[in-house]
DNA sequence: TGTATAAGGTTGTATATACAGTATAGTGCG
DNA sequence: CGCACTATACTGTATATACAACCTTATACA
């Protein structure tokens, strides 16, 4: 059993991501929630206040709470679907796979996996599509000791971050971004016409001390900001 | 007055802070910090679930809540005098001031500094060297109110971020990161004579729930990339 | 016309209370 | 000794209520 407001987040997310309501648009008010889900104004305003909290709405008091506008972010700190985040702003998610297979680990994998001795790698490559037009580019290698099931996951129903997430919990991550020049290859996949910078963003996930993936992730630079917020816990004023 | 549950967060993480409170420890329960404050359960419930939402606590359903693991935070997480780094390396920094005057906010500076009119701003453009070579561009905006003697600083003998969180705290930081063609103003403080992609890092600093200041800095990306490392915190097994 | 006041709606905070779910420690029984 | 049960502590969720602060709009008044 969800608890209750959890559907009513759910509720107003979907409206979000269906179009029902906009950027700038007024969500029903916790007086309003009250009567329409017969529930307390404590739960109403504990379902606008995550929201709040999670980025996709904006409260003024003595006003009203309001859908705040998309940013098309993608957070450094947290591990975020891709495909969620394009549903997020209501737009349509589509995938292209153009590898999937087993591979020998290179020496630079090795290092990355801090194996000790070659080891098979699985390897991915997918795009990544918003409305059709490539968003980016993954490039992922997967520790088989970790995930043994990957290659035979239907990675049209469930991007490889939504499976990886919810088999092991992420409990250590490493990022690294740097800008650059995308390659011939890169280009074609990402359908680049004119020649535009891009970001590069490295992540390794740990959990239980083990590597368990190492991906390239690849942005235009003209379609994406990578974008992280957070407290950190210094003395208030 | 601030509220009480703000209250009682300030008390936890001043206790996370001084060392009381260490990784793994056991924090007070809902009904400890009732009797302890003489407050009601819920409030003690809010302070420590926004504590648990910002990452510095656990909770376990039946057991307990408790300090969550220090995270390693680097570069994009922690706040760095890049004049440190560059003598941690055993290198020779100067900075070039390239502009330090009061102006006025423009619309998009009102909504990044979170005002509700025109107000005046510091501005300083300053160029970072390493050994002589350019190798970040700094051009940040201060508000007035949080730092008034900003521009009667000698920034020669001091960074300006080394001087704001002197003055003031960070306890919130935003950062986005973009790839950018640097202009041919960039290019020109930067010296850059072939062209390259830049990393383009924007960070706004809050203390005391007011945005401090806000900053583009970019770097040439031959030059720099950026690295962060940390502990999700997941289910403490 | 301009200004002060009042009313009503909205969010923000705080309390008291209740019940459910989960983990742990202890107790008693076979 | 081992196992089931129970009591207890703790968090999670939900409700009803109250008051404060804030904003907008309507109204009354000078």
């Amino acid at each position: 059993m969800t608890p209750l407001y959890a559907q009513v987040k759910s509720h107003i997310l979907d409206q979000i991501r269906s179009g029902t309501l906009t950027a700038g648009k007024r969500v029903p008010s916790e007086n309003e929630l009250v009567t329409q889900f017969n529930i307390s104004r404590m739960t109403a305003n504990r379902a606008l206040k995550e929201l709040t909290a999670d980025g996709f709405l904006a409260r003024v008091p003595g006003v009203g709470t309001f859908v705040r506008e998309a940013t098309p972010r993608t957070s450094l700190i947290e591990l975020r679907n891709i495909a969620d985040e394009i549903a997020a702003r209501g737009h349509r998610y589509s995938s292209r796979i153009e590898d999937l297979r087993e591979i020998n680990a290179t020496p630079n994998l090795i290092k990355d996996f801090e194996f000790k001795s070659a080891s098979p790698l699985f390897h991915i490559a997918i795009v990544h599509e918003e409305n059709g037009m490539p968003v980016q580019f993954e490039d992922r290698y997967v520790n088989p000791f970790s995930a043994p099931n990957f290659l035979k996951q239907n990675f049209a129903e469930q991007t490889p971050t939504a499976y990886l997430l919810a088999l092991l919990p992420a409990d250590e991550l490493e990022h690294n971004v740097e800008a650059i020049m995308p390659d011939a290859n890169q280009q074609r996949r990402l359908k680049i016409t004119n020649v535009e910078p891009c970001l590069s963003l490295h992540r390794r996930t740990w959990s239980g001390g083990h590597v368990v993936t190492s991906a390239t992730l690849i942005y235009p630079a003209s379609r994406y900001a990578l974008y992280s917020r957070y407290n950190t816990g210094a003395k208030p004023q």
